[in-house]
RNA sequence: GCCCCCUUCGUCUAGUGGUCAGGACGCCAGGUUUUCAACCUGGAAACAGGGGUUCAAUUCCCCUAGGGGGUGCCA
């Protein structure tokens, strides 16, 4: 069991989970569960003051949504404190890290002087090996890590390849607040550690924090994880994701309609990519996913390219998995709770039965649901333009000869009814289109629609008789 | 400023020292069809630029440009 892989997605709870960290946390699950390994969940709210219990619940719903599944309970950093305090002082007390009393005027100083002087605007090192009976009174100091000043640190990274840092480019890192609480880089070292990560897949924006990272590593004489620094994603106008780009939180796509399935075939393809496959189920990708299939170039959200496969899911989910996703998403709508109101058994049985006309359809569910309405809606129905139309003397006309004929059905089946009108249709000498059309805005209220016998059928014979009645001249 | 990374159709990408540079989304045209989808067929569309190395570079090296990330007592 040496070998087990262990992987850990660590999210700071000082926003919401976003596309980002969703392909983050994919990808750490599956290189995880697709070898048999351990996936787990560690947030990162060192920083206190940003942290906030509604990041971590948007996290946690984010990615049960996702269906990714952590092992144990979420580990939260800031409760290790303790333990990361007792490695702060052991470096301290074997000389690799020092007190720092610089105070926060200082420091504001020392960078503004060394930008000046076109020099790094790191920590200078004043208090490196200053005695610390020089300490001004009442400063409580912090404590710095005592970075190598010369050679290099060299990172090993699975897709960023040999990366290579020069230590006098690095400065003194603080592992330890004046107030004594541990930062994010000593914590991450520490823990990811003590839950024995075996791998650290995150965004590359990560990438010179391993290298700080590697050295305290060093320091502490402990081995590294395998590294795998993914290059970002970026919005459609190549520029970093942020809010300006719109709805990014991940429980906005569930509000869109995608499917969490699609979402992950569409992530995992998002810098990742296994030959010239495209639609990957999750079984698939589980057995696929390497990191050496991973790019090294930063890619762009496409909403069309996730738009086609989450129609691809649709249609291959079956109708009453989508009857239940479509509960479960109408209250988050704005004018779903009004919808699902009036939505009784009946309703739900009439979605049930149109869905393989629906889903067939619908490239979101939110495209399905509004594609269904004229299943619950009220008569006399509302005509958009076109149906109306479509709807004219003549066509009117048809419809009230068609609909005696449909009333003298014996049976209200498919078959019978499509013998019915086609039989209409080949007397009155028209092409079904002529007819279908008109039938389909009087059932519908619009000129697109599931097949209309299909219309006929689910909406059952009084129903769609009486809708056929409103609009017959 | 300094450090690091990246650069194949609009987008996601495959790919090799010699390929008609492949696929997917999107787009266009046609087919099928009761509408719309789906589906089928076809089409337009890319190796950032410049130097090398080589018999031969999209592929290897260097430079430039462009993009991104980092540069905190944030994570």
């Amino acid at each position: 069991m040496t070998d087990a892989v262990v992987t850990r997605f660590a999210p700071s709870p000082t926003g919401f989970l976003h596309i980002g960290g969703a392909r983050t946390a994919l990808f750490n699950w599956l290189y995880a569960r697709g070898r048999g390994g351990t996936f787990l969940l560690r947030i990162e709210d060192t920083d206190r003051a940003r942290s906030t219990k509604e990041a971590i619940d948007a996290i946690l719903d984010g990615l049960k949504w996702l269906e990714l599944d952590w092992d144990g309970a979420p580990h939260f950093q800031h409760e290790g404190a303790e333990r990361h305090r007792e490695i702060a002082e052991r470096l301290l007390a074997e000389g690799k890290a020092y007190k720092c009393f610089a105070t926060p005027e200082e420091l504001a100083a020392m960078r503004e002087k060394a930008r000046a002087e076109g020099r790094a605007p790191g920590y200078d090192g004043t208090w490196r090996d200053r005695d610390p009976s020089e300490a001004p009174a009442g400063v409580a100091p912090a404590i710095r890590f005592r970075a190598p000043r010369e050679g290099e640190t060299v990172i090993e990274d699975r897709v960023q390849g040999r990366v290579v840092f020069q230590n006098k480019d690095l400065d003194d890192l603080v592992l330890l607040r004046s107030d004594g609480s541990p930062t994010y880089m000593l914590s991450v070292v520490v823990d990811d550690h003590d839950m024995g990560i075996t791998h650290v897949i995150r965004g590359d924006d990560h990438l010179t924090n391993a290298a700080r990272q590697s050295q305290i590593y060093e320091a502490l004489g402990w081995a590294r994880p395998v590294f795998a620094h993914v290059p970002l994603i970026h919005g459609p106008d190549g520029a970093k994701l942020s809010k300006r780009h719109g709805a990014l939180r991940i429980e906005a796509y569930r509000a869109m309609g995608y499917l969490p399935e699609a979402l992950r075939n569409y992530l995992a393809r998002l810098g990742w990519s296994h030959g010239d496959d495209e639609i990957i189920s999750t079984e698939q990708l589980l057995e696929w996913f390497d990191l050496d299939g991973i790019g090294r170039s930063p890619a762009r959200f496409d909403f069309k390219k996730l738009e086609h496969l989450n129609a691809h899911y649709i249609r291959e989910s079956d109708d009453e998995a989508l009857v239940q996703r479509i509960k479960d998403l109408l209250p988050e709508r704005e004018d779903g709770a009004a919808l699902l109101s009036e939505i009784n058994d009946e309703g739900w049985e009439k979605l049930h039965r149109a869905m393989p006309g629906l889903k067939a359809r619908a490239k979101t569910l939110v495209e399905l649901i509004d594609n269904a309405r004229f299943l619950f809606a009220r008569r006399p129905l509302t005509l958009d333009p076109k149906a109306a139309k479509v709807l004219d003397e003549t066509a009117r006309k048809h419809l009230a000869a068609l609909a005696e004929r449909l009333k003298a059905l014996e049976t209200w089946d498919i078959e019978a009814i499509e013998a019915a009108v086609r039989d209409y249709a080949d007397r009155a000498g028209l092409k079904l289109g002529k007819i279908a059309q008109p039938l389909r805005a009087a059932l519908t209220g619009r000129t697109v629609s599931p097949p209309i016998f299909d219309v006929l059928a689910v909406l059952g014979r009084e129903e769609s008789l009486a809708r056929i009645a409103d609009q017959a001249g």
